[in-house]
DNA sequence: CGATCGTTTGACGGTGCTCAATCACCGTGG
DNA sequence: CCACGGTGATTGAGCACCGTCAAACGATCG
């Protein structure tokens, strides 16, 4: 399980109370008394290891309490598909209850720390706890919505259209949780994001670089400020056809030209 | 003009038992009596017609009883994402739980009906008939579990590898369902594939093209038999990087069995 | 039969993939 | 403190696959 002899670990509890996971999900539990008596299990992880791997057997359904995830599949090729980033209050391993055995593994992008509910106790645990199944019900629900996220990443045939459409998600994302939409901080690597956008890392880096000469980001690394929100969603909106020039300082850089009139992509 | 047989409109029923939306669900009903006392509102849909629209008030969950349905959403641009398509027993519609509004639309691709579980008896529905509970986050479950299929199209870079893993993918489905994996029928266009594909329809047509001109498949429009499903597979497992030492089109009309492929012969 | 839509095929230009080299950043150990 | 190896990020060069545009072909329906 997990370390327990560590004598800096000592400050994590090993579990933690219903209501605060309820809490982390976004959801209000209008029964106190009910929600404090259940104890929760808190697991750690820390910075690169897995939360579980593909193929094990699934003992939890866990929701991340501090950290961030990838969720990543193993192609038959050995190929590393990053499916997604799982941060704070989002469920971790639902998919696995279909068969009992993960379909994906989760691997810690920085020292997390997760509530793990029990498969077993899941179903009666729903049963006796009606904001946790609503919870629950809630959180799957926007899981399957935003499982077309990566769709839409991958829809745009440019690859500044694809970084963009990320880092936009990424933005609403801090929005939704109370932090700022402005300042990003990317835990994962330009790898993860490459395979994250269907593209190669070295373009992921190029993509960065054409974005911040647009005058639409300030990249250091990690850290991403978004300087033109209203300029990235409108860039971002170009599904086909490729970036049409960009209207700020005179075209010092390197403006992309469409040759093709500026009517919209309208395919029908 | 005689209505001698008119099995036209007549013969749909507008309610179907619960233990028959279980029995398409793959879900087996312990409890006969409850299940087949439960009514079930049965909707039919044309071809070409919707069954919600994205932006709609969620009414209902939807369950496929019979025909295919395809997911899209539209982007801020006009673009049609396909985000995938429903065949029967699948659900409908789930993801628009967690706010009351449905993220996409679904279309008819051929006449078809569905089950409608309004979603304000589904909770109480669920907590009445447990075998209704467990299909329903089984079948959950693998959705989510299926929605890294899109993911998995569109991670590949070369078209026919894309268009491998979605035939593939349809195999897969025909074989759960216990019709033959080597016959597809395939309700949907050739935009639509593109869509769901990530790339330009035309670029579908040429790698159906090529598939075909490899011997993997056998075209006919939208009937597609699959020749060399071991190929086939072998074919899909290229994630990155072309097709390894691929017959470059210098006349050689079919140059499937040679070389690297002979290796893969193992089974899965 | 004519109209509309879907499918196929062709040609061209461009963008991103592959293969490399270089730089920046660490934690390690001499 | 600096050399050292390792990982991650950036930048460059060439090539070919795919997107766009265009037109022919085929199917379905009224």
């Amino acid at each position: 399980m997990e370390q327990t002899v560590q004598p800096h670990v000592a400050a994590l509890p090993t579990q933690g109370r219903l209501s605060d996971l309820l809490s982390v999900m976004g959801a209000e539990s209008d029964d106190r008394r009910l929600c404090d008596a259940c104890l929760v299990p808190i697991r750690r992880v820390r910075s690169g290891a897995a939360l579980f791997h593909e193929g094990t057997r699934a003992e939890s359904v866990h929701v991340v309490r501090l950290g961030t995830f990838k969720i990543l599949r193993l192609a038959d090729d050995g190929y590393e598909q990053v499916l997604g980033f799982a941060g704070q209050g989002e469920v971790i391993g639902f998919d696995a209850l279909c068969n009992g055995v993960h379909p994906s593994s989760a691997l810690a992008l920085e020292d997390s720390t997760v509530y793990a509910l029990p498969v077993r106790e899941l179903e009666s645990l729903r049963r006796r706890v009606a904001p946790l199944d609503r919870a629950l019900q809630t959180t799957l629900s926007a899981q399957l919505a935003s499982s077309a996220g990566i769709a839409e990443v991958m829809a745009a045939v440019a690859s500044e259209v694809r970084l963009a459409r990320f880092l936009l998600q990424r933005s609403a994302r801090m929005q939704a949780a109370g932090q700022s939409p402005r300042r990003l901080r990317l835990p994962m690597s330009r790898r993860d994001i490459a395979s994250h956008l269907g593209v190669a890392h070295e373009t992921v880096s190029r993509s960065f670089g054409e974005l911040a000469g647009w005058g639409y980001l300030s990249v250091d690394n990690r850290e991403v400020e978004i300087l033109d929100p209203q300029g990235l969603r409108s860039l971002a909106r170009n599904t086909r056809g490729f970036v049409e020039e960009r209207p700020t300082r005179s075209g010092l850089g390197r403006a992309r030209l469409s040759r093709s009139n500026g009517a919209c992509a309208r395919t029908q």
